[in-house]
DNA sequence: TGTACATCAGTGAACGCGCGTTCACTGATGTAC
DNA sequence: TGTACATCAGTGAACGCGCGTTCACTGATGTAC
C-alpha cells in the first residue's frame, strides 16, 4: 500500500507487471503503436530490458495485457460519463456514447489495437472478460432505451448491434480525424449531438 | 503494353513503381501491416532491396502510395457493387454499402491503414483526391436516398455523416470480427441486411 | 533471535535478425551528331 | 546507319539501429530450523 519515494531505486520493483502495462498505455498514447516494444516499456519503467521477461513471455502477451487493461479503462470511462449524467434513459445513452467517443479520441492507437486484436480472444484469457465488461455497458443502455423491443433476445441483439455500429463508427471516424474529408467546406467536425439524436430506430416486430 | 514473359528477367523492371505498390497491397492482405517494409516489397517483386529508393524515398512515401491505390480500389469496389444492382435508390445504397463492407473484410489491414493515415492528408498529395473518390460514392448515394433533405447543404452533410458513420462502423466491426463478442450465444454474425434497413432517418428540418 | 539456504526478480553483456540507408558499381536506354 | 556519351534504373556489399532473446550473474526476500 505504501508508495516508496519517487527517486528511491530498489532492486525489486515490487509492481513491475502492472507498471509495464501502464507504461505501454502511455507509449501508445504518446508515441503510437510502432513505438510499443518490450524494451521501450522496460526503459520507461526504468528497469533493465531483460526484466519484463519475468512477467511477459513475449511482446504479444504484454500487448494482450495492455489491451485488456484498455478495455477495463474504456468501460470505466463510459460508466463515469453515464453516472455524471441525468438519470433519464435518453440522456444516459447519450452520455455513455460520449464516453465511448472521448476514450477513442484520447487513445486512438490503443483503441485501434483493442479492436483489431480480439481475433485472438481465445489465446489470451484476460481479453474476453475485459471486452465483455465494456460491452455490458452498451447492453444495459440498449435495454434502457428500448425495453419493450428488448424482451425478445433476438431483437435485443439487433438493437445492440445497431447502437454499437453507429457509436463505434462515429468514434472511429472521429478518433482518426476523418470528418476532415467530409466537410472541408465548413471546416467543422460534426459532433455526436448533431447526428446521434437525428437517428431513430424502427420498432422491431416479432 | 506488351507483357514480357513471366520468367524473363530484365535488368530494368519497366514498371517497378506500380509493381511495388501492388506488392505492398498483397503483403498487407497476406501478412499484415507489421510485415510491410521496403525490403519485403522489393523481395516480392524480385528486385534488389536498394531498388525501391529510386521511386519511393522512404517507407512512409510508399505507404502513402499504397493507401492512395487502396482508396481507388475501394471506390471501384463500391461502384462495381452499385452498378450490378437494380437501379432504385434503396437498392443502390444497400449495394454500395455491401461493397464498402466487402472491401473492409477482404483487406482488414489495408482498411485500417487507409483510415488511420489520413491525418497526413496534406503531406502526400495523392491521398486527398483518392480518398475523395471514395467519398464521392457515399455522397451520390446519400443524395439519391434523401433528395429533398439534401437540398440544404448542411442537411446534406449531416445525412452523409449519418450514413457514413453507420456503414463505417459496421464495416469496421465486421472486418475485425468483433461481432463474435456480441452474439456468442447464437454464434451468428449479423449481416448488413439484418440491421441496415431497420434504421430510419428523422427528416431534417430547416 | 540468529543463521543457512532456496527462491525469486532484476542486471547487463552478448547474439542474431530484419530493417532503412549509403555508396560505388554496372547494365540498359536514349540522345546528339 | 553508326558511334560516343549522358542518363537512368537496378545491384550488392556494408553500416548502424532497435528489436527480441539468451544466459550467467547478483541482489533481495522469504523460509526452515
Amino acid at each position: 500500500m505504501e508508495d516508496p519515494g519517487l527517486n528511491e531505486t530498489k532492486y525489486h520493483h515490487g509492481n513491475l507487471k502492472q507498471a509495464l502495462v501502464e507504461a505501454g498505455l502511455d507509449i501508445l498514447r504518446e508515441d503510437g503503436l510502432a513505438a510499443l516494444s518490450l524494451r521501450a516499456c522496460a526503459a520507461r519503467v526504468g528497469v533493465s530490458h531483460g526484466a519484463p521477461k519475468n512477467h511477459f513471455a513475449t511482446l504479444a502477451v504484454l500487448q494482450a495485457a495492455i489491451v485488456a487493461e484498455g478495455f477495463r479503462q474504456f468501460a470505466a470511462t463510459m460508466r463515469r460519463h453515464m453516472n455524471a449524467a441525468a438519470k433519464d434513459s435518453k440522456t444516459q445513452v447519450m452520455a455513455s456514447a460520449r464516453g465511448y467517443v472521448a476514450f477513442a479520441e484520447a487513445n486512438p492507437d490503443l483503441f485501434r489495437l483493442m479492436f483489431s486484436m480480439e481475433r485472438q480472444l481465445d489465446v489470451y484469457p484476460d481479453l474476453m472478460p475485459a471486452s465483455r465488461e465494456a460491452y455490458a455497458v452498451l447492453r444495459e443502455v440498449t435495454q434502457r432505451i428500448a425495453p419493450d423491443s428488448c424482451e425478445n433476445p433476438v431483437h435485443q441483439t439487433t438493437n445492440e448491434t445497431m447502437l454499437w455500429t453507429f457509436i463505434h463508427g462515429f468514434a472511429n471516424l472521429k478518433a482518426n480525424r476523418q470528418f476532415y474529408t467530409s466537410n472541408a467546406e465548413t471546416g467543422k467536425d460534426p459532433e455526436l449531438e448533431d447526428v446521434f439524436p437525428k437517428l431513430s430506430y424502427v420498432e422491431l416486430e416479432d
